[in-house]
This record gives structure tokens, C-alpha cells and sequence, in this order.
DNA sequence: GCGAATAATGACTATTTGGTCACTCTTTTT
DNA sequence: AAAAAGAGTGACCAAATAGTCATTATTCGC
């Protein structure tokens, strides 16, 4: 396997199979490359968005790009890297932006220095919707299940997200910036709500004017995360299991 | 397709295919019959919530249950319908409260009975979740997927849980018991943070104590929806796209 | 206990799938 | 322009898969 006829990369490359090719001049092959590979990628998401990562096949991609099978093999491993490959791009923004909100975070004393950090994650979560709308579509659709085969890039960049967002969530904590709820709560509470109606724009529900979205996001969100005044006052509401208490 | 040697239902069977058997009587093969179909969704439960709805196989499933790959035809017309089987019980009782949680709604005029109506959905979940935590996780694992094959069904009681939650918050925004959010925008957002939490108390993701999830659940939503004091001046904070404006 | 109805079995078929490879075509290098 | 390197092709293979069915085993009505 690990010898090959073909053009296999030799020596210390690092980045995964068939991603990278030898040579790379910055020549007529390698703008060739870049559109069989973009080719291949937009038809492979188009397919998992329509039908789930798992019912795709490698059949499928192929014939959608209009390439022959063996093209696919030469331009990646298999499925899951493919997978890799689509998401690079929308992980690294999105991590990027999660940890510089982490940095301004920690050093946020005010309410209104927390609700800019989190207005620049807004920002860069709106930008991958706009760059890479079908990416966010699989991701959204994918990262709950099980970390397994193709799906395993997906579900890590949750658990990243998830992470992150706790994270987050703990710095202003520790601000006294937030009501008493645990962090690892209200983030995912967040996250969860942000996905949510996330996967309804992508997925063209009516959600009515998407410009109002990110000030009712804000309503809700931030006025339910916020230290509100005169909280610890005994006997808050409780919703308990329970299906009736006289 | 119709005729068929076997034990078929025949006459006007409006439940599906190979589900419900022909004579039924009280007597040891209903008995029987109703072990090995548990012994095929558990067997098939626990493969759908390991590899995800569309990694597992027919002959996995025969496999995993001991059983020879026609007994699963004799029960099952094919693995949607399996799915279907699996999803029948949380269905059920998981529309019917919020139904009866809307039928309360219409009726409620202040914030009390409105907690009431909610606080009687929690309970619904809260007890799917204790009766049928696998299921839950196959819901909140594959609800977000193209309705296709054996998702189907999973994706259809999906967008009925959307539809419910808006008419839900729809009916509680009529009366004003709501800050003025789109019923669509906060319906979703509390339906996401709520699978979301879901999700991380049955991946055993670090929630701290159960107990007081519903607690914190009922800060952050509640707070989020409910009308505050002095709401409709101007001058709201905003969650824009920009990255930055001064 | 006995014949009929029902259930279970697993070998079998037809198809699909991931992955390979010898070969041809195109670009780059010399 | 010729040789070398890279890129593309599709027939091919072994393994896997959904679904069937003749046969065997179990239970039911009597």
C-alpha cells in the first residue's frame, strides 16, 4: 500500500494520502487539480446533504462529477477524507473565532466587552454560513451522530464546539458576568439553540426576515444568560419532572 | 408484492406489512412474538445508536439478536419499518403532550398556567427520556437527516415537534405572554437548547447534577421568552454580521 | 396425539460497493 | 521532439447486502 506506481507523495509530507501531490509547480497541472478537486467536492456534498453521508457512495460522487472512479482515488483516500477536506475550511474559521472570543473574553470586565465577543463568533459563524453554506448544512446534519467512519471529522468538530463553547462560557463566568447557572449548561443550551435555528435558514423554513434573526438570537440568548438584577432570592420557579404539584 | 404464502395479514389491515400478525390470540405465540420483536428492536436499537441509522445491516441486526436473517422479514417489512416501530411509543406520548400542552395555552392567561403547559411538557420528555433514553438518542441523532430510506420517519416526527413548538409559543404569544420575538425564531430556539441538552445527558457529556438541569432549563428559556418589564424602547442591542463598527 | 397453521432457518440470487490496476492520454521537463 | 511524470479511465475483483424461498421445527385447535 504504501508503494505505488503512480504519484504517490514520498518523504516527511504529513498532510493525509492523496490530498497533496508531488511536485506542485504553480503551473497548468496545478489549477487542473484545484478544479477536479472542487469538482469532486461540490458534487460529494451536494449528494450528502440530499441523501446522508452514509448513502452516498463513491459511485455516486464519481458519476455526479463526471469523472471515472479511479479519479477519485487519485484526489483522495476515501470518503472520510473527502469529509476532511470539506470541513478544513469552515473548522478552522469557526475554532479560530471561538478562541479569540476565549482570549477577548478573559479579559472582559463589563457586560458590554462580553456581548462584543460574542457578537464576533455571530460574525464569523454568519461568514461560513454565507462561504460555505452546504458545509455547515452536513455539518449540522451529521455532527450528532455516531463518531464513526466518514462521519468521525464531523462529530469531532462538535465535540470541539462543544468544548469551546463551555469554555467560553466559563470565562465569563468567572467574570460574575452570567447568572448562576453551570456553564456547561447554558452553553450547550446556546449551541444547541444557535444550530437549531441555524439548520432552519439553511433548510428554508420560515423563520420570516433573516436580518431580524440575529437580534432576536441576541433578545433571547443574552437577556436569558445575563446576570439579571436581583437574582438568589429564594424560591425561583422550578420545573420538575413531576406532572402535577398542588 | 401482495400475495404472499406466508401468514400475511390479509383483509382491510391498515397497519403496515409484516407488524401485526394474522389470528392473535391471547394465547404462548403472541407471547413469543412479542419477545422476538423486542429482541429485534433492542438488538437493532442499540447497532442504530452505536454506528448511526444507515451503517447497520439487516444480517447486523439478525446477528446481534440471534435470530436467522428471514426471521426479520417475518417481523419487519424492511428497517424503516422497524424505525417506525421503534419511534411509535415516544411519538404517541411525546405529540400527545404537546398537543394537550397547547390545548392548555389557548386557555391561559397568565404567566402561571402558562409555566404550567410548559412544565407539563418537561415532564412528558423527562419520562420518554427515562422510559425510552435509546430511542431519544436515535431521534436526536438522526432527526437533522435528509428524509430518506429508513430516516424517514425520524425526520417526519422531527419537523412535526418544530411545527408543534411554534404553535405552541404562537398560542402563548397571542395572549402577550411573550416578548416580541418571532414565535418561529424562539419556538426553534427552545426546541435546539433542549435537544441539545438532551443529547448531553444521554452521551453522558459532564452536565453536573441531573437534578438541577430542569432548574437551570427554566432560568435560561423562561427568562429568555418571557415579556420582561419595560421592553419596546428603542435602541435595542444588536447582533449584527459586521465584524466590527465603531 | 394428530393434522393444520404458524414460525424459524440459512442457503441462494442478484446487485451493489470499495478499492485496484494495466493501460491510455496529457502535461512537463530535458 | 522525445522521454518522463502525472492524470484519467473503466473493466475487474472480492466482499457485502437486501430480499426470497424451500425446508424444517414448533405450536395450536381438536
Amino acid at each position: 500500500m504504501a508503494t505505488r506506481a503512480g504519484p504517490r507523495s514520498e518523504g516527511g509530507d504529513t498532510s493525509a494520502g492523496a490530498g497533496s501531490r508531488p511536485g506542485r509547480p504553480g503551473g497548468r497541472r496545478e489549477a487542473h487539480r484545484r478544479e477536479r478537486t472542487k469538482e469532486l467536492e461540490d458534487a460529494a456534498l451536494k449528494l450528502f446533504v440530499e441523501r446522508g453521508l452514509d448513502a452516498v457512495t463513491i459511485d455516486d460522487i464519481t458519476q455526479a462529477a463526471g469523472v471515472a472512479k479511479g479519479t477519485f482515488y487519485r484526489y483522495f483516500d476515501d470518503k472520510a477524507a473527502l469529509v476532511d477536506a470539506l470541513l478544513a475550511p469552515v473548522r478552522g474559521e469557526l475554532l479560530a473565532g471561538m478562541e479569540a472570543c476565549g482570549r477577548s473574553l478573559a479579559q472582559a470586565r463589563d457586560v458590554e466587552a462580553m456581548f462584543d465577543a460574542y457578537r464576533a463568533v455571530a460574525a464569523v459563524i454568519v461568514g461560513a454560513l454565507l462561504q460555505y453554506p452546504g458545509v455547515v448544512r452536513l455539518y449540522l446534519q451529521e455532527s450528532r451522530g455516531p463518531a464513526v467512519g466518514a462521519r468521525t471529522q464531523v462529530a469531532e468538530l462538535s465535540r470541539l464546539v462543544a468544548r469551546h463553547a463551555v469554555d467560553i462560557t466559563q470565562k465569563a463566568h468567572t467574570h460574575g458576568l452570567l447568572r448562576p447557572i453551570r456553564p456547561a449548561v447554558s452553553a450547550l443550551a446556546v449551541v444547541g439553540a444557535v444550530e437549531r435555528l441555524l439548520l432552519a435558514v439553511l433548510s428554508e423554513e420560515d423563520i420570516g426576515n433573516l436580518l431580524e434573526l440575529p437580534d432576536a438570537l441576541t433578545a433571547l440568548v443574552l437577556d436569558g444568560l445575563r446576570l439579571p438584577p436581583g437574582v438568589n432570592k429564594p424560591g425561583r420557579r422550578k420545573l420538575d419532572g413531576g406532572p402535577k404539584r398542588p
